[in-house]
DNA sequence: CGTCTTTGACCGGCGC
DNA sequence: GCGCCGGTCAAAGACG
């Protein structure tokens, strides 16, 4: 479906944004890169079955990464037809208990009100009819076997950028993210990270130096502080363990992960 | 019956 | 120019 365009998107990092690129077409989607710390919880996720993403993601690739253990999974958005947002998923290579997704392209679809749907039920955008978007608290298939527990349970963070969105068909669907039970990174490559799998390998780095990244996260998270209160309310009404919560909430935008580079 | 996962093959960019 | 590697497609099977 998307084929042609969506053919070859990315695979490095570092960009900006279409506009910026003339020659590059490699390189020319913006990616987000959410690092999540799945731990111990792994184990026990692969059979409770995390929670799902806000979207629902259809898989439609699987890659062993060269210098990984891990293979990296390729999803794509089934939660509208024509939605191009895809993400890859992938364990870190030196740390299994964390998973990098890296989220591309932006939903052009109005994402399911994950408030709606499992947590709780907060006013949503009148914009944004709940219909058949509002998906189920969890997806009927989250207990994945194994592997790549995490597939399931990440978060959709569009890039805030206006010269992205402002592309044309995509619109960005800011929608608080954190619904793991897992310690959240999240970083945006750009160019000045040199290089993503560099990056992924020393854990932290890239997040630790983003500024942009932050005033990025904060561009979906500001806004939301109020449902973030309840959202992380409704977490902690989870099975998930509160300290979860309660160490998102104090150090996801202020700290950065407590993963030591190995 | 419809949707999703799995898996091998193909395509194309990129480095040497 | 060649080979490597990442990303996507598409068919088949599994599952709900």
């Amino acid at each position: 479906m998307d084929s042609s365009p969506s053919r070859k998107l990315d695979s490095n990092v570092s960009e900006l944004t279409p506009e910026t690129q003339t020659s590059k077409r490699r390189k020319m989607v913006e990616k987000i890169v959410v690092r999540v710390r799945i731990g111990e919880n792994a184990v026990k996720l692969k059979n409770e079955g995390p929670p799902s993403d806000f979207w629902s993601w259809r898989k439609y690739g699987q890659k062993p990464i060269k210098g990984s253990p891990y293979p990296r999974g390729y999803y794509r958005c089934s939660t509208s037809k024509g939605c191009s947002a895809k993400k890859q998923v992938e364990r870190c290579r030196t740390d299994a208990s964390v998973l990098i997704v890296t989220y591309t392209s932006n939903h052009n679809h109005p994402g399911p009100d994950l408030h709606d749907s499992n947590v709780n039920q907060q006013p949503r955008d009148p914009e944004t009819p709940p219909t058949d978007l509002v998906d189920h608290p969890i997806t009927p298939k989250q207990e994945k076997p194994e592997e790549e527990t995490g597939e399931r349970h990440d978060h959709p963070i569009m890039p805030s950028t206006d010269e992205d969105v402002s592309e044309g068909h995509n619109f960005h669907y800011l929608e608080s993210p954190i619904r793991i039970p897992q310690d959240i990174m999240i970083s945006q490559d750009y160019p000045f990270t040199e290089n993503s799998e560099k990056s992924h390998d020393t854990l932290g780095i890239v997040f630790d130096e983003e500024p942009i990244c932050c005033s990025r996260l904060m561009t979906f998270s500001a806004p939301k502080s109020e449902e973030n209160n309840d959202f992380f309310d409704e977490l902690e009404e989870l099975p998930t363990s509160s300290s979860f919560t309660s160490f998102v909430r104090g150090n996801f935008f202020d700290e950065r992960i407590p993963v030591v580079p190995s």
